[in-house]
DNA sequence: TAAAATTTAATTGCATGCAATCAAACAAAA
DNA sequence: TTTTGTTTGATTGCATGCAATTAAATTTTA
């Protein structure tokens, strides 16, 4: 049976997984004196910019579900990075809060980006142009 | 202490990241009735190419180690999609190949990318620059 | 107010991913 | 031929990810 449309060569969402992965690989070495895996990385980015956030917040943010945030949370917690504490008035609710040591680590984290995006080999435009496109599918893909 | 290069909106990894993660989700109810994850559905689609192929061929096309491919592999040989064997001449290769019911499974699988598609809010052309620009910063970190 | 529905995390079970290591088979060199 | 190095998968251990379920707390409704 010929089928292009099977092929990988015609697939999108392939090098979109792929480039995903690598890239996070990718940031590995530069997370490791931090002691921080690129998970937890883009949690502390959300947190390095809000200082207190719920669970569902931060699941809303970076489209990841409890059953993720809560063991990765515990993690940072027993790391030292954050505090975790529930809401008096509504004990459903949980608080996740930077420690100083926390705090403290932006500094240390403030070079990763940069050494990051010289991994990458894409002009400012061709970067922002795959950036605008990458939002566009995530925005239809949660309308849709 | 003010850094906007950390600021989630300005990292190009996150929407990477996300709408690769989000693509993979969209794909399990297409894949589920062929009884593939998408990580079984992109090896089928190499096997649905290439008839034969040893693991490290099929861990260079899709990025993938063997820690992935070995496990994986021998889930969709206990299906009675491939079958492994080793080669005579050279016991340390493994050649994977499709059964009658691997081959037999292209033909629903055939439909799969279209509904997929429809799912991408994306012109032609936005798509084509998308797998462009994507080739071209998987092309970059294979060769950095 | 009592019951039903909703919200919010946590838990469970399964499937990746990958680094590091191991083991077997083969190839090259001494 | 023995040793040394290389190649190829397999294994192990850790860290996600997510669907489905559960549990607790709160809100809404009858």
């Amino acid at each position: 049976m010929n089928c292009p449309q099977l092929k990988l060569e015609n697939q999108l969402c392939f090098p979109l997984y792929a480039a995903s992965k690598e890239i996070t690989r990718r940031y590995a070495p530069y997370l490791e004196p931090l002691d921080l895996t690129y998970t937890q990385y883009i949690v502390m980015l959300v947190l390095w910019e809000e200082k207190k956030c719920n669970v569902s917040e931060l699941g809303k943010k970076l489209f990841l579900d409890s059953g993720t945030l809560t063991p990765l949370l515990k993690k940072l917690e027993a790391k030292g990075y954050v505090q975790r504490t529930r809401e008096q008035s509504d004990e459903r609710c949980l608080w996740v809060r930077l420690t100083a040591e926390g705090e403290s680590l932006k500094r240390k984290a403030a070079s990763v980006p940069k050494s990051m995006a010289s991994c990458v080999n894409l002009s400012d435009t061709e970067a922002k142009t795959l950036y605008t496109l990458l939002y566009k599918v995530l925005d239809g893909l949660e309308a849709g």
